[in-house]
DNA sequence: TTAATTTTGCAACACTGTTGCAAAACTTTA
DNA sequence: TAAAGTTTTGCAACAGTGTTGCAAAATTAA
């Protein structure tokens, strides 16, 4: 397990720390999209706020891990599929925020329809956010 | 002009105050969103930071505004059509973000499509957010 | 005009996110 | 394995954003 994250650093030209497999893991176990506030939570405090950060960010620059838009002043992150690569996402599913438990999902079969724009409007990406109940709270 | 800003106000049992009609008639004058920190800008720091965000949030909760979800982590605010009252929204458009101006529109013609959401989940509200560049900027 | 109600401004605070820099950790090379 | 070079981390300090309590001011109702 520990070997299969490392991997993933390697393969992005970053060094294996402490502080990386542990953000990766937490990504890897929960399965569900993390705040900065969440890991910083479920790190137990080990590791400083700023360097939580900086992985974050650089997890993003990389095309490990994508950001999803809320409709409170929340970024959430979640890990991308082998597609996305250093400067390049192609993160193109819907996100479901379920308004009992609070997860937000990536819900990587639902593609993102296609919206008929104005004349005159260019689309270079659409962002789908579904709120309502997931299937654990029902 | 602030007779019907007025009668706005009276229409959802608010006060009648100098801070009030001056941001809605930010919003009229505008047409497009704005979030706190323009509204800040544009009324010449006349009135306190507290009081903007109080009355956004009163806006918001009568019906009059709506906020519109962003990728980077700023809250965005637009004028409500007529079928919006308090406690119920119904600003089912999508909203376009000009990566160029930075001025986010509500496309109040382009109807948020269907999207088929896995068993097990409800859906509530769908937001349907695009980027890309807006007809001023091209 | 007065009394009752609502709104405002101030102070103080909490939370979120950023930057510079020296120390520590990691990687490379020999 | 050890030393040198590079990257990452933690700390301190700061800026931006949003919230709450409370007394003063403004608005509305009587
Ligand atoms: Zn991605
Ligand atoms: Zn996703
Ligand atoms: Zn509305
Ligand atoms: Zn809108």
């Amino acid at each position: 397990m520990k070997d299969v994250i490392s991997e993933i650093l390697k393969n992005n030209q970053l060094s294996v720390t402490e502080n990386r497999l542990k953000i990766l893991e937490l990504f890897q176990k929960n399965g569900k999209a993390l705040s900065h506030g969440d890991i910083e939570k479920m790190s137990g405090k080990h590791f400083d706020r700023v360097t939580i950060y900086r992985t974050l960010q650089t997890f993003v620059d990389k095309g490990i891990i994508h950001t999803i838009p809320t409709a409170d002043n929340s970024i959430m992150y979640a890990l991308c599929k082998d597609t996305c690569s250093e400067g390049h996402h192609h993160d193109d599913h819907v996100h479901f925020l379920c308004e009992e438990c609070g997860t937000t999902y990536c819900l990587d079969n639902v593609t993102i329809p296609q919206v008929t724009i104005p004349k005159g409007f260019s689309v270079h990406q659409t962002n789908v956010l579904v709120n309502g109940i997931c299937k654990n709270c029902r």
